[in-house]
DNA sequence: GGCTATTGGTTGCATCGACAACCAATGTAA
DNA sequence: TTACATTGGTTGTCGATGCAACCAATAGCC
């Protein structure tokens, strides 16, 4: 029987190809890294009591040494908002120490304590460990291509925020 | 000078590597696939009035016809709850029908309308390319490896769910 | 049939994140 | 110096999400 005809004010042309969300892209990347944070998020949440914006904040000091909370909004790609509270509670559970620059009254400085120190250095094989578990299903090959990959898409998704 | 020595309980061994966030790919993966998500996201919104969660409903009935709400959970990755709120603003807006199953009093299908259908045509074509733009930084082979990984990787993140 | 367990779906609740308004301090220019 | 603009950071707000409690209907079992 003949196909009913999908009256449109289009030019006539052939059908939309449909689009299955397993195959797009967007979709697949979406669910995959939500529920990848949910996991390692509640690992960290269990293990350590900090969550994904702490952990962020403590990987940025200590890869990168005392920060301002201005830069740690550059290094993570976090909100203003999120790294100011997040940096509060860093500071109540003394992983962190927040001091204000002297020549400058409005900049703070963020430090790892001691304590902070060593959480990083606790946390820090397990999230490797995790994220090897993860992608243990792929091939040496392809975890480098995927690393690359991501690495140029993330270049590329700062050219989104519009 | 000599390096202090981090105490620890530790085994006596080297320090923890620093772990930067720029290559850890859990973080990688969660920037990436938020700031297309948004960027996604508002695009439909401004130019369709309709966010993800309905997108993906659209595009799962779109592609496998009438569905109940239940197997839409399967297909789209998504919460029961977010679902059901979903399904209702797209009810509102006429762009699909909920009927309740004569044989089942619990269960409900969904159809795309006409309205629906021809949201999902005019839409589709702007998601492949808002994608397409998005991966044009990669080759052909990595896009290809990329499908691929993800593919895999989101099989993996169904392990996760504890 | 009657009773419990299970399934499908909705709603309530607590939390989180994005965005914007806001406040304080510095920089700049008259 | 006195405005005014800019920068750094905090706080308030609103909507979205994930989870769980809940309700309705069916299935399974005695």
């Amino acid at each position: 029987m003949p196909l009913p005809r999908t009256r449109k004010k289009s030019t006539g042309r052939a059908a939309v190809e449909k689009l299955s969300l397993q195959d797009f892209t967007p979709y697949k990347l979406a669910v995959v890294a939500n529920r990848l944070s949910q996991s390692i998020g509640s690992l960290f949440e269990q293990r350590f009591g900090i969550q994904i914006p702490e952990w962020r904040i403590l990987m940025a000091l200590h890869s990168y040494g005392p920060l301002a909370p201005n830069e740690v909004v550059e290094i993570t790609s976090m909100d203003k908002g999120r790294v100011s509270r997040a940096q509060r509670r860093l500071v109540e559970l003394e992983l962190v120490t927040a001091s204000g620059d002297p020549r400058d009254g409005r900049r703070l400085v963020l430090f790892l304590t001691r304590k902070g120190t060593s959480m990083c250095e606790a946390i820090i094989p397990e999230a490797r460990q995790t994220e090897s578990w993860f992608l243990s299903v792929l091939s040496e090959r392809e975890r480098q291509t995927l690393d690359k990959a991501l690495s140029r898409l993330l270049a590329r998704s700062q050219e989104l925020r519009l």
